[in-house]
DNA sequence: AAATATTTGACTATTTTTGTCAAAAACAAT
DNA sequence: ATTGTTTTTGACAAAAATAGTCAAATATTT
């Protein structure tokens, strides 16, 4: 149940690249990658796609991380946290029902 | 399964409240009122235990549709939202389990 | 210890969110 | 249908949150 973050950090890590490296590839400041691998910044959705077409990681896979990570960050601090996902699950089944 | 705003507008017109008292009661734009009910804006933490003082309304229940609102709000318009919610779930168990 | 890589923090710019207000629209009552 | 009232909407400005840039501090490697 990997982050997004570790997600690239291994993924960059196992290819032997540098911060620097990727930062040229994809055009975004090292600095800011560093937060990306450590949690402290998110990405948009944009730059998630680009790291994995870069590393040739499967969409899908790092879109669910950097989707669940979005929603652990807004239930982070909420007693609440299990009630509202059960909630949400059904709010969004419901939706899709309508559409 | 109802949105906060829902819940609000309801609890407001069966106590047979205009926009314009409750605004009053707790120094909120009646536009503003207006907009949570219909979901156009999210409230704030701080907002939604006002309402359910001034209504008294079950404090948790009313957390928990605003929590959960703003999960589908985050995952409204993606393909994986089911995934991400169920990831998102292991994610916070484990976070429990650390702390 | 020197060289190189990573992380952090301060700063600015940009975007997003917020509240305020007035006009438009919807709804009632007569 | 016009008047009075409530609700909704949209434009605007203020405030807050987020994003990117850069250089200094820290960590890692050789």
């Amino acid at each position: 149940m990997k982050s997004f973050g570790e997600i690239i950090k291994e993924a960059r890590e196992s290819r032997g690249l540098f911060l620097r490296q990727v930062a040229a590839e994809l055009n975004i400041d090292q600095a800011i990658i560093s937060k990306f691998e450590h949690g402290g910044r998110k990405p948009s959705k944009e730059q998630v796609l680009s790291f994995a077409k870069f590393f040739k990681l499967d969409t899908e896979e790092l879109l669910v991380a950097w989707l669940s990570d979005k929603v652990v960050y807004d239930l982070k601090d909420e007693m609440l946290a299990d009630k509202a996902l059960k909630v949400a699950e059904q709010k969004i089944q419901y939706r899709r029902k309508l559409n």
